[in-house]
DNA sequence: TTAGTGATATCC
DNA sequence: GATATCACTAAA
């Protein structure tokens, strides 16, 4: 029986939302009711403005703006020119956080991911807590997990450079 | 290893 | 208006 992740699940600082999503199954229902389903295998964890590899790091812009809305809301972002990055709010309202989904189990890769999934800029700002085309699904499996610093943010100082805050499915 | 791609932020 | 940057990917 699957059980669609509700606005507590995302309600919960990162760090815990994080590790908890990967394993869970990420579902898509396009404008013909076709739905893209793929399980998440790996996400990352982005805090706050004191985290310098968080975009609230340098302070609140027009496009990042979407991180301090509720939690449950989708923040998707153009990435050197070509690529959708999926990330999710989580937390408190006021608390600039989310996660970044960054690989699934088939598609290993953020930009795969997304592309796959069909999601751009048009799902911005959608939630993923509504009843809306975006949602996550829980089919029971508890996943091993294994953790690693995150990628590509070598402009990010210490300690946020290598902070443990990528989540990582472990294959059987 | 490098080119490609374009929105965004930051500097005139 | 111009430029530098960027949570990436594919081709080689």
């Amino acid at each position: 029986m699957n059980r669609r992740l509700d606005a507590a699940f995302f309600r919960r600082d990162c760090l815990k939302v994080a590790p908890d999503l990967v394993g869970k199954i990420l579902v898509h229902r396009l404008p013909d009711g076709t739905e893209l389903r793929e399980r998440i295998a790996e996400t990352e964890a982005y805090r706050g403005t004191e985290d310098e590899a968080c975009h609230a790091s340098k302070g609140r812009t027009p496009r990042n703006s979407v991180l301090w809305r509720e939690s449950g809301v989708v923040y998707v972002y153009l990435c050197y020119g070509m690529h959708h990055l999926l990330n999710v709010i989580t937390g408190e309202p006021e608390q600039p956080q989310g996660v970044l989904l960054r690989a699934g189990e088939v598609h290993d890769g953020p930009g795969k991911l997304t592309k796959y999934l069909r999601i751009t800029k048009a799902q911005n700002e959608g939630s993923f807590a509504d009843e809306g085309e975006l949602w996550f699904e829980d089919d029971g499996l508890r996943p091993q997990l294994r953790t690693a610093p995150r990628v590509g943010i070598d402009y990010a100082g210490e300690p946020w450079k290598s902070k443990p805050w990528r989540f990582i499915m472990v294959k059987e």
